[in-house]
DNA sequence: CTGAAAGCGCTTACAG
DNA sequence: CTGAAAGCGCTTACAG
């Protein structure tokens, strides 16, 4: 058993108060008497108990980050960017996976659960949306991170999806392919991420006078290797089979790429390969991956900068913001130069 | 604010007991009063405060999971298996990183601030070692994670390094290869993987009569991609390369991979390549990796059930759980079947 | 500069 | 079956 306020304050021959004023440095203790505690502190070994002290404060200091999953190279970036923002403001950040799952994703933000012991919450959904979301119990305050749309009145950062699929579709354009294929659309109504990159696909193919082929936009059920090697493969089935693809996140590319090179086939010469993410894989692989590049290191800023500004009692206006994304062209549609 | 127990029991007219009571669902509670209770719980949409119950009831049902790095694969994958085995049991987890910083892992395992809600803590450790952990202030229960040698008297799983680089080199050598590299060696004193493989391949070398060359021993200061690929560069400016390579986990086999291929070298056909890990990259490269597997989810399981058992008041002598590991042969040692 | 005491929101023996 | 009350370990206005 740690040693308790009271158990250093009778050994220290003094009040709580004066344990409790050691404890957190305050400046009104005589310097004897601060010496004399201490001692005791020290011999005692006395850790102060943090639940405790969070149910005396309202504040615990922790913030959750709340996300489908963790071994997804992207939410595993994203991670480390959200531990270091608010590392940078005193704040710990403990993180759950909820595999997309509906009720996983509603226990832990509803905070029906044990799980409320954070002053905040910054949560990536994939399976609830604005009607789950629009009356929680709970008053801590939330920041939601990804495309899910949700229009109940909570902050939110998001990358233009749409845009970001067009500048990525305009550059196999421009590298003169014709038949493109797009792998990661998503039929399922609450999964918005497939949707709206398909319709920048679509937007860019049209603006081009590239003629849209249904067949060659394929859905998927996860965002992971296996599901574009499985793409890839029905692609290559084909009769005509595409010239290029444009992968609705690296870890499709990456599965794409292995089906291409198994088969015999080159990167980019006989098909030219984009992602989405810029996750370290894509960057190792060969060829390295071209791909968009959302800024994580503001999505995490934000993100927190938000959060804080809510636990400080700011009561404005839901902001909705955008994050910056760029295209970064690498080898697999620029080509392999070996030195 | 959410409304309190009081507040409810206000409202229904019955002491702060009863609603306890029907919050928590004892039986003992007569059906008009549970319904008078339900009605009035569902009024003010009440959520129990689990700070306030953790601190009464001693346990808050969240286990802390310490890792040294979430976006590197194999801690992604290994903190998959330790939610699911924790859900399981009715445990909650969250994770933390410590970029094997010494002051963090301090910080985190001494649990001297605010992260101590926990009723236990799963450790992977990188830079604290016996010393540091042998007077912990808290009663806490740890189980250790890797080859950071404790005798502290802590419950510890742990691979058997050596045997293990000793199957991977003994893989190498089997394919007649001759001049065999490996990267990842550590000499810092408190890093203890890098040590231990490279004892196992200098073991394997040794019984098979094939000379140990200091120069084919390559040194890195992470197991990263980035040291993967500038070690390889290395050995590959020697004035007599290597045929084959063991890499100390994935990530350098991966980055070995990329500067080797960029080389317009052939794996296996110039350089064989085995890593240690068996993360999913490895699986989907090309050519596909050869690799350790760890048993991920039996260290998930081991790590979760000590720990419960330390929860339940398990008092018996610290456990060392030796993992399970196996070969996987994959195309960076047998070659790719194009098909 | 320090003490005695209230209270954060729960749970739970103790009565009845 | 239910109430009044103590207490988990802190922090902090209120006195002095």
């Amino acid at each position: 058993m740690p040693a308790t306020l009271r158990e250093v304050a009778e050994r220290a021959g003094v009040s709580v108060r004066t344990v409790s004023n050691v404890v957190n440095d305050f400046p009104q203790v005589a310097p004897d008497t601060r010496a004399k505690v201490q001692r005791a502190l020290d011999e005692l070994g006395y850790q102060p108990n943090a639940v405790a002290r969070t149910l005396r404060r309202g504040r615990s200091g922790l913030i959750a980050l709340v996300l489908p999953e963790l071994d997804v190279p992207y939410f595993a970036e994203l991670t480390r960017a959200v531990i270091e923002q608010a590392a940078a403001a005193g704040y710990t950040v403990v993180v759950d996976q909820t595999d997309g799952d509906p009720v996983r994703e509603r226990e832990l933000v509803m905070r029906g659960s044990r799980a409320a012991m954070f002053d905040g919450l910054i949560f990536n959904p994939l399976a609830l949306g604005d009607a789950d979301l629009r009356d929680r119990p709970s008053s801590t305050p939330v920041v939601l991170l990804g495309e899910r749309v949700v229009q109940g009145g909570l902050d939110h950062i998001m990358v233009d999806n749409v845009g970001a699929a067009e500048l990525a579709t305009r550059h196999l354009i421009a590298l003169g392919r014709q038949r493109i294929a797009a792998i990661g659309d998503q039929s399922d109504e609450s999964r918005q991420t497939g949707r709206l990159r398909t319709q920048g696909y679509q937007n860019a193919l049209r603006a081009a006078g590239v003629e849209v082929v249904p067949e060659l936009i394929r859905p998927t059920e996860f965002f992971h290797r296996a599901d574009g090697a499985a793409a890839m493969a029905d692609l290559l089935a084909l009769p005509d089979p595409p010239d290029a693809v444009f992968c609705y996140n690296d870890l499709l590319a990456l599965g794409a790429l292995r089906t291409i090179l198994s088969r015999g086939l080159r990167v980019p010469e006989d098909i030219a390969l984009v992602g989405f993410d810029d996750i370290e894989d894509g960057r190792y692989s060969t060829p390295s991956l071209t791909t968009i590049r959302p800024d994580k290191t503001q999505i995490a800023k934000h993100a927190v900068q938000l959060l804080l500004n809510r636990l400080d009692g700011d009561q404005s206006a839901p902001a909705e913001v955008p994050a910056d994304y760029d295209l970064v062209v690498r080898e697999s549609t620029t080509g392999i130069s070996t030195y």
